[in-house]
DNA sequence: TGTACATCAGTGAACGCGCGTTCACTGATGTAC
DNA sequence: TGTACATCAGTGAACGCGCGTTCACTGATGTAC
């Protein structure tokens, strides 16, 4: 069919978009190269014209994954009131909206555990994304006496991964949205 | 074979201990029905003469994990000195030596998401096991005006959960030694 | 401008493999007499 | 106490299935002349 020359480079940033929202949704073990491949509109066949292998795209999917999410709270970030930067960043992460859609939030709480077993490809790209949310968080924290803003910015990133993750795993959807409550209180109270 | 009595019974819980340490360590995609079997010293075919499925053992083991769980967090709050109980939790929660033994620790950090993608009846023990830790980190935190013990307790959790996975997410080990302090630091502070 | 050929993204059948599950069978022990 | 039989936890071959991956092929377009 030899496609105009930019076709090729569109069609593999369509299935990396796709394959990362699939992922985030429904697992590394959830999503197989078919799946993803018709996610595109295209049949299996075609992916090794693409990616040298399944992991090969789940670690670019999980780097895509992670640039849209930073530049998410970049934008967050941009739109809040001076001062109120990082409030702003707590209750977008902590939002019900991203409780409810994985396929388009954070993929460290989408896919944590199940990278952390994977190949050192896919986890360099995570160690990365951890960097640069703590980075985030740190540079719009107030500042405090006593513990770097590294630091805060890596206990403040915990309380955010870890609420996101226990309110999707509470069954009870009155304990879900007060996990997201307390967590987020918590994290104004103390940091700001 | 016609094992005495209390055989059958005694194998199923070694069956369920075995899973339990093994889904932990590799996940539940990666660990199949006849590794489980075989790390119980058994073949894969007698497997449902005691589970009806592999989702049912692994809510049996889920609900193992969280009881074994519980009930060394309370052993670690009796050895430790009066007015020093949360301290000690979060000591222990946050040990490097937790961080890298997966198969011994905490179910919610080890499975999360991959459970909250599983069966309800996988789900609910996840929930119950929630709540029990919930109750024993706010049942040990010092008094503090405006927020309520298990709030108080869920932002906790949230910070021990979201600390753990993410220093075993991040591939330097220096980064994964200073989140783990970072989110000790941080509760100890705030909630101490 | 027209024609013959090369390219290569994408197709769809096929591969070996490991999975969860089923099933006919085994044989040591408990039970009935 | 001794013997015949029933039980059933555990065995291992086999099942259908979906997985990741391979490969011969297609055919619209770019390129050479």
């Amino acid at each position: 069919m030899r496609y105009p020359a930019a076709h090729k480079a569109s069609t593999h940033r369509r299935i990396v978009d796709r394959a990362s929202a699939a992922l985030r949704a429904r697992g590394l073990a959830g999503v197989g190269v078919a799946d993803l491949m018709r996610g595109a509109g295209l049949t299996h066949g075609g992916f090794y014209a693409h990616f040298s292998s399944k992991d090969a795209l789940v670690a670019e999917a999980v780097a895509a994954a992670g640039r849209q999410s930073a530049h998410n709270l970049q934008e967050v970030v941009k739109r809040a009131g001076p001062g109120r930067e990082f409030e702003a960043i707590v209750d977008a992460y902590l939002a019900p909206s991203h409780r409810d859609q994985p396929e388009r939030g954070c993929a460290l709480a989408a896919l944590g555990p199940e990278l952390a077993r994977e190949s050192p490809a896919s986890r360099r790209a995570l160690s990365a994304q951890i960097e640069e949310l703590v980075a985030l968080l740190a540079e719009h924290m107030p500042p405090r006496p006593g513990l770097s803003r590294r630091r805060r910015g890596m206990a403040g990133l915990s309380c955010l991964v870890g609420a996101l993750l226990l309110s999707r795993m509470a069954g009870d959807r009155g304990v879900s949205d007060e996990i997201l409550a307390a967590a987020r209180q918590h994290l104004i109270r103390t940091a700001g």
